[in-house]
DNA sequence: TGAGAATGACCGGCCAGTCGGTCATTTTTC
DNA sequence: GAAAAATGACCGACTGGCCGGTCATTCTCA
């Protein structure tokens, strides 16, 4: 993850690699049948350790409006916490885009997206039957925030002196809340 | 652009572009110092000629409510119209993210977000000092819908079947332009 | 002592960038 | 106005370095 968020995907070397898990390169091919292969891998253990993450600070909490708060609020930390993570990602959007000749990777970047907004368009969806929200589509809805977090961890990363992200966070729970109000 | 945005800026080869353009390999280097001299001066045409459609499209729309409206609706435009346009894109947000080495790219980039922004939070405030909008942070909202529409091209370019771009307009005009209603 | 783990020198494909040369067009000369 | 000279856009074969991946050898430990 170091070495890929630093230098990104293509300038990543394996030597590099190798070099900062303290091993050489040849042992890194014991585990990994190539650099795609061990990129994927990346991925796939960072989005897990994501999504526990995110599990972690969200369980027990019962109001979805609670919910939906604590998750943006969330979101934000992991800006901050996970930062080479979203280095990282930057490539699997840069690449994940391209379609065709990428195959594997976009397949894996629809699923979590997917499941993502499934999840948070759950918590809407709950909103909207206990009469805390108001929502036509909690699926565009959730859509449309998670759009907005990668967006903002997109500007952030591009430009972190220009962002205040506390200041950030703030005016975009508030108006997120607000705009599902009833 | 039609190689940089298919390929990516890293698989790209000089000898593509050539060939695309109908020229030998030698003659590119004849008006382009370097595969990067090339691309940054890709980046600065085809954010140039954006900048050109966002004015023509929205000059002469006076109230602010309409020019917000009528922004969102261009920007949607441009998903489609501009595809090769934003594949692109990703690979200098990409590079961009990594700062340090990137130090051209990034600078580019920075100045491009806040020309925008500024120019968003401009009408936000025409739109507070009339009436029309109400809204703490002009500058802040502003950022909020660029990343929005940030995150939307990308979500829409990584899985363009799981999203109706025309209902996430609606939507998203809706949600944004209630969310500045006093 | 041998099986498996670790290693790093090495290989080969790849590609950005170079350079000597061509040729159509323009300019000069007589 | 025609021959000669100058120009510079264009070309693509070539090179040098880089780096992903391999494999013969060394190491480790049970």
């Amino acid at each position: 993850m170091q070495i890929f968020a630093r230098e990104g995907y293509h300038r990543a070397k394996m030597e590099a690699v190798a070099v900062e898990a303290g091993i050489g390169k040849g042992t890194v091919y014991e585990y990994f049948r190539s650099k795609t292969d061990l990129f994927l891998a990346l991925h796939d253990h960072m989005l897990s350790e994501l999504k526990a993450f995110y599990m972690r600070e969200l369980s027990g909490i019962q109001r979805p409006t609670l919910i939906l708060e604590r998750f943006i609020a969330v979101a934000f930390q992991t800006f901050r916490l996970w930062e080479p993570f979203f280095l990282v990602f930057f490539d699997f959007w840069a690449e994940g885009g391209r379609g065709e000749q990428q195959a594997l990777l976009q397949t894996r970047l629809r699923e979590a997206q997917s499941v993502s907004r499934n999840e948070i368009a759950a918590i809407i969806s709950a909103g909207v039957k206990d009469g805390s929200f108001r929502c036509d589509s909690p699926s565009l809805a959730a859509a449309s925030i998670l759009a907005s977090l990668d967006g903002l961890v997109l500007q952030w990363l591009c430009d972190r002196d220009a962002f205040d992200l506390d200041a950030m966070r703030e005016s975009f729970t508030q108006t997120t809340l607000r705009s599902l109000r009833p």
